[in-house]
DNA sequence: CTTGACTCCGTACCCTGGTACGGACTTAGT
DNA sequence: ACTAAGTCCGTACCAGGGTACGGAGTCAAG
């Protein structure tokens, strides 16, 4: 009677309704009630946790790492620091990241430099070059 | 009785046994030749290959991808602009990439500063703007 | 009354890039 | 003769993040 459906939510939220079974199997979603224990019938506060879910996923966190915050979220006894303390190794991570994608980003720029861009593939620079390491 | 067995050229490459094998299974390395039809026996040639493979894909070439600039390593009638273009492709993806990370950690970074850091979880500014996109 | 749209469920499958396993064989060294 | 290392092969398995399928039930509209 009260509450989204699982397709209203999945539009709602832009997930796939497949998605949204698949987190609740993963433990990410906790079983909503049940219209006459048949139907799954989503709170606001559901749609909440689910949008939680995607906005972690979105910042790289790992579903695994989305139920530990989410766990966080629910734990009395879990301070302010453990979540930054979270975030602050997600930040580290994504540093990483984003340093090894420049370093790749600098070798292909040097590889393109190294090319005129005319003339048969053999002996291409590139190609040459990715062989030699 | 020449050329490398796999062990060797696992170790002389840095790559696992089975890797070499998943990699021939794959297409990407050819079929060896073998010593009495039966022990694979790796050329220099198929370790400049194997160097490649890895080469690319530390570069952020997809395996699939790896496989297409092999294809054009060999094709006579590619042209080191077709090169070129797989690689300024590559580059734009890895640009993109960055670009992503990039926002990723500034909305980490945003939600650190709206952190103090002591408190309990509950109503964690942090928790509290993930749930709410 | 039938059709279409939803929903239910379990299970299988997809992709990427490998890694692991087990039984059989050869070869070298002790 | 025995053991260890290396190789062979096929097949299964791993993580991660879903997606697809098929049969069954329910509901509303035409």
């Amino acid at each position: 009677m009260s509450g989204l459906t699982i397709g209203q939510l999945a539009v709602s939220a832009g997930v796939n309704v497949e998605t949204i079974r698949f987190y609740e199997r993963k433990g990410l979603l906790k079983q909503p009630e049940r219209e006459e224990g048949r139907i799954r019938r989503y709170s606001a506060d559901a749609r909440r946790r689910l949008t939680f879910i995607r906005g972690a996923r979105d910042l790289g966190f790992t579903l695994q790492e989305v139920g530990e915050l989410l766990s966080l979220r629910q734990d009395p006894k879990a301070t302010r620091s453990d979540v930054r303390g979270r975030t602050m190794a997600k930040l580290e991570d994504v540093d990483r990241r984003i340093e090894f994608l420049e370093e790749v980003r600098s070798s292909l720029k040097t590889l393109l430099q190294q090319c005129e861009g005319y003339g048969p593939a053999s002996n291409c620079p590139i190609l040459d070059s990715l062989e030699s390491q």
